[in-house]
DNA sequence: TCTGGGGTCCTAGGACCC
DNA sequence: TCTGGGGTCCTAGGACCC
């Protein structure tokens, strides 16, 4: 049997484990440059506010109602996964980390299970009442026999108490009847659409469609999704494997125009993306460039350019990327444009102990290689504004808007919570 | 005026290799 | 008149996930 287990309304619950004053109240959390609603409580939920809804647009609905906006804190969500992650691992090694709020567990191995055939509801509440213990984050628990059904399982858990089991034959037709197709892992907006137009409504009726048709139309992945409907294993619990790509792209606060503003911010994307690559002992091969207007805003003219190169040497290598960076946007970018974007691609990886040499290389690797575990370490012990490369700059143009930002309470000195106790019993 | 970011997989066509 | 087969790489687009 397979566990999925997802957190609750996850960076909403992050802030909430550091401000109680958040409890049972319409919270929500933005996207990047407070662009987006991209996370919200239950109470939220319930006013009817949709995910991605862009700020602008439910400003005065959010005052109205009094609900409790926030920027995003990765920092702060990165390290509570961190700490919800590794409770997860006490349970068992053969786990899954699928995204920042949810994990895939292998029950098999674990002896309580296979012992307890029958018990797999209460272990799953035991499981849960565990984390939240260790963590503060309520999380919930789908547990079948394949990733799709505990995927199913875990939608069902959430809108009942927190867990939910598929076991028998009769578990799974239960659940899959009136289990809306639109909400099946792998179905999405176009997928439903099309299922609905063919009167495929539940998951119970797209997994009796014949394989050709879905083979058909849904590519092979939608065979998977359909028999790991009826039971049939295809997906396994997967060990980390290297990154494929590394990309970074990121609004502006502002549109900018000026080429040392854009290259400015496309210096501190590469630099993001190196870091990435050194932590995986990877190297790129192919470099991607891009730049980009905002397509929202129809009357203005728009501009998107993008161009790849192959790298004469593959390199992780801050210094070298931004050299190369600089050539491609200096012919990429157009003046007489209001740019929202610029981004950075990284493919074409291969692993450091791969990497090939170039007989005309004119720059020094070695050097480079201790430079930049130099830089990483320093970077590490005291935070990553402490060096950088010039090519970053030091301006603030381009940087993002984050108006309602909490704290970094779990990774920085200066930001640990202090909690404030006012008593009026005097011996308390 | 204001609309996120970081990924994966699949398909199909064309260029090119031997 | 009749013109193969097996493969890779690249690009572009479309779908999906969180």
């Amino acid at each position: 049997m397979i566990a999925l287990v997802d957190c609750n309304n996850f960076y909403v619950s992050c802030e909430r484990v550091f401000n109680p004053k958040l409890e049972k109240r319409p919270v929500v959390v933005l996207s990047n440059n407070d662009g987006c609603i991209v996370a919200r409580s239950e109470e939220a939920k319930a006013l009817g506010i949709p995910m991605g809804a862009p700020l602008f647009q439910y400003k005065d609905f959010l005052d109205k109602h009094h609900v409790i906006a926030l920027s995003s804190n990765y920092t702060l969500y990165g390290d509570m996964s961190e700490r919800v992650m590794n409770t997860l691992a006490e349970f068992t090694p053969n786990i899954e980390i699928y995204s920042i709020d949810e994990a895939f567990l292998d029950l098999s191995n674990i002896a309580f299970v296979s012992k307890n055939p029958d018990k797999l509801f209460e272990y799953g509440v035991e499981f849960r009442s565990k984390v939240l213990k260790w963590t503060g984050i309520p999380v919930s628990i789908g547990i079948a026999p394949t990733k799709v059904l505990a995927k199913v399982a875990s939608k069902k858990a959430k809108k009942s108490n927190g867990v939910w089991v598929i076991a028998s034959e009769e578990d799974r037709v239960n659940a899959l009847s009136d289990f809306p197709v639109e909400d099946l892992w792998g179905i999405g907006r176009a997928y439903s659409n099309f299922l609905k137009r063919r009167k495929i409504n539940t998951a119970l009726e797209l997994s009796r469609m014949p394989e050709s048709w879905v083979r058909k139309h849904l590519t092979v992945q939608g065979v998977r999704i359909v028999k790991e409907l009826n039971g049939e294993k295809c997906l396994d619990i997967e060990q980390p494997i290297p990154r494929k790509s590394v990309g970074s792209q990121k609004s502006f606060g502002e549109p900018q125009t000026d080429f040392f503003v854009l290259f400015n911010a496309l210096a501190s994307y590469i630099d993001e993306c190196a870091v990435k690559l050194r932590n995986q002992n990877s190297v790129a091969n192919i470099l991607g460039i891009f730049v980009a207007t905002n397509p929202f805003n129809k009357s203005e003219p728009q501009y998107f350019k993008s161009r790849f190169i192959r790298l004469p040497v593959p390199t992780n290598f801050t210094g070298e990327l931004i050299r190369f960076g600089y050539i491609i946007l200096k012919d990429i970018f157009k003046e007489g444009y209001r740019y929202k974007r610029v981004g950075v691609l990284l493919t074409g990886l291969d692993s450091v102990n791969k990497l090939q040499y170039n007989l005309f290389d004119k720059l020094n690797r070695e050097k480079a290689i201790k430079l930049m575990e130099v830089y990483d370490s320093i970077r590490k012990k005291y935070g990553k504004e402490i060096l950088k490369f010039s090519a970053q700059g030091i301006g603030k143009e381009w940087k993002m808007k984050q108006e309602h930002l909490s704290d970094k309470f779990t990774t920085d000195w200066d930001n640990i919570l202090t909690i404030n106790i006012q008593s009026k019993q005097k011996h308390s």
